[in-house]
DNA sequence: TCTGGCACTCGACTGTACCGAGTGCCAGTC
DNA sequence: GACTGGCACTCGGTACAGTCGAGTGCCAGA
């Protein structure tokens, strides 16, 4: 049963309302404030059958109309446009991220930022190692047994691990090792590294065996297989904002769920090329978040994609206008690792 | 006016009930649950004396008493021993932290196992860089006028920065360089190398004089000025509990406490050897956290402190409880990170 | 197909009454 | 002099009744 324009036109009005208003809204008010040249009765029929649809609900017998869900994911799909930026937004975000001086600053600048024009909670993970290839590996001695092992990444993420020996081991023979790991390693992407890591092992001199080993299994652990992905967090005082409305009256399962970085991993993390993605409410995974939003999107030089950003926040939130931040932060932070 | 030792005992168990039930408590509950050998009328009396001391108060007039920050003060002071840790709490410690691989790690599992032991939000300083001698100084080639510079310090962090070179700059003279600043860095503490670096540069040759300019430049702010502390945080989802009775009713200036790092080093950062931290409500100096406690300590290999840690909850919290966890903890890690 | 009118529903708010936990005070007792 | 039992009092919480009004569904008529 198709929704004809006007039947549109009233979700679309109840939406805004109630994401302005915070309140559930009536027919009357609905004719007052917006320009659908018809009556309160007319309105009311339109409402029902947006009801029987399951777009709106009424939370009381005798109350307005809230969306429900699904009305918002038409109202995504369908009725909004991305509102373009205010001049004000756009510088800054400009000014914000001008003067980062490394990537930690910039994916820490990034999320402050993202929090502050959204007024929501904000996510963004760092480039991920996966999609990353190896720029250069260094082995620094720390003493003869222990050697620490500093990765550093095309997208500029370094990481660093101990590696415990299980025998001492002179300079040179570390000069050898950082030699040999970087003409294997560098230039090749994270994600394809252990049958090079597992050759480099093979081919290495009986001298340096003990040591490969056991660097092998440090690198093998550290770049792929452990904590590879970091995420950085922002805004989580923006959740009692709208008071207790949201959320169903705790923000328990939110904080747990903003704690956990698996989830919030899955959430943003599996970003495609140039989309922005909508999680409504219901649509979301994660049974804790089933009262939140979650607006999406990948960030990296170029075309390609080496993270994911976004915000969570009630599902009553200003699609249009978050949307439209969301992306135009990736694409500015896009620029600035390009620039790299 | 002195407080006999009843008056202090009928305090003590007014701050346990309290702290158990989040009821205020009356006179008739106490003698009830507590040996106090005296009617509820003689309590009654005692109460009319602690209140007027300023030791607890009444929400409202037909009420039972509640303890004040001057209370829990008391209370903690003179009136609690530090409860000694369970045994499965010894057990979950121990099995928390064997496994670490790096700092991060340990960091990582510090703060959410105290947030976990003590139920409460857990803050972590990573040891200080003011507090940390220089290990190893590594500058790694990114382009011809970029080098990604690498510090280890003997505490095992590990801090990198971005240099870009005011001109290109050849592969001996970048050797040159790593050679020059580890020769005279290493072993200092990082809040003495200004003047090294000082002295660096005066000392340099011509032909490395602009590019060890800049590397100063990056040397001390990177390790002196800019964001040289770092925290791990961890339960803030555990403000919820004890519905939103605690905190006045709103998490949101808490959370944005929790979300500044400079006012979270405040906190926990100055600590002092051996000593455990208790601030107290309004004890506390930073507006948001009135309403909320904070007990924290330092922590470091043997004797020496290199960094703070601690837990942040409601007023009404179980201090001797707290205390001992927080304790216990920082001795923990003390002792892994003595280990490297 | 839309509209105006009308009866109806029900949440929010107000006022009243009552209960009971808890207090302060006081006279009496050890 | 310190403690106790008794008693009047306070006041938050709850239950109940009544009112108000926003909002609805439905229907007859344009």
């Amino acid at each position: 049963m198709g929704l004809d324009d006007r039947k549109l036109a009233v979700l679309r009005a109840i939406v805004e309302d109630y994401v302005a208003t915070q309140e559930p809204v009536g027919s009357k008010a609905l004719v007052e404030r917006h320009q659908l040249g018809v009556s309160p009765a007319t309105v009311r029929n339109d409402m029902a059958v947006l009801e029987e649809e399951g777009y709106i609900r009424q939370p009381h017998t005798s109350a307005g109309r809230v969306p429900t869900d699904r009305g918002y994911r038409l109202f995504v799909d369908r009725l909004s446009r991305v509102k373009p930026l205010s001049p004000a937004e756009r510088r800054a975000i400009e000014r914000f991220l001008v003067g980062a001086v490394d990537l930690d600053d910039v994916v820490h600048r990034t999320v402050r930022l993202l929090a502050q024009l959204t007024r929501q909670v904000a996510v963004v993970q760092y480039p991920s190692l996966a999609r990353s290839s190896v720029r250069h590996l260094e082995l620094v001695p720390i003493s003869t047994t222990r050697l620490m092992l500093v990765m550093i990444a095309d997208t500029g993420r370094v990481e660093q691990r101990l590696v415990e020996l299980p025998a001492p081991i002179p300079a040179d023979h570390v000069t050898d090792l950082r030699r040999l790991v970087n003409e294997k390693l560098v230039g090749s992407r994270l994600s394809e590294t252990p049958p090079l890591v597992q050759a480099l092992v093979e081919e290495s001199s009986p001298q340096l065996r003990p040591a490969m080993t056991t660097l092998s299994t440090v690198l093998l652990e550290t770049l792929v297989e452990r904590h590879e992905e970091r995420i950085a967090l922002a805004g989580t005082a923006n959740l009692t904002r709208g008071g207790l409305l949201d959320f169903q009256g705790s923000l328990r399962p939110i904080l747990e769920a903003l704690e956990e970085e698996v989830v919030l991993l899955k959430l943003i993390g599996e970003a495609e090329p140039s989309t922005t993605r909508v999680l409504i409410g219901d649509e979301n995974e994660v049974d804790n978040l089933r009262a939140a939003s979650v607006v999406s999107t990948g960030y990296g030089p170029g075309a390609t994609i080496v993270g994911g950003l976004g915000v969570l926040g009630p599902t009553r939130m200003d699609y249009p206008g978050t949307i439209a931040t969301v992306r135009a932060v990736a694409r500015y932070v896009g620029e600035l690792l390009a620039q790299n």
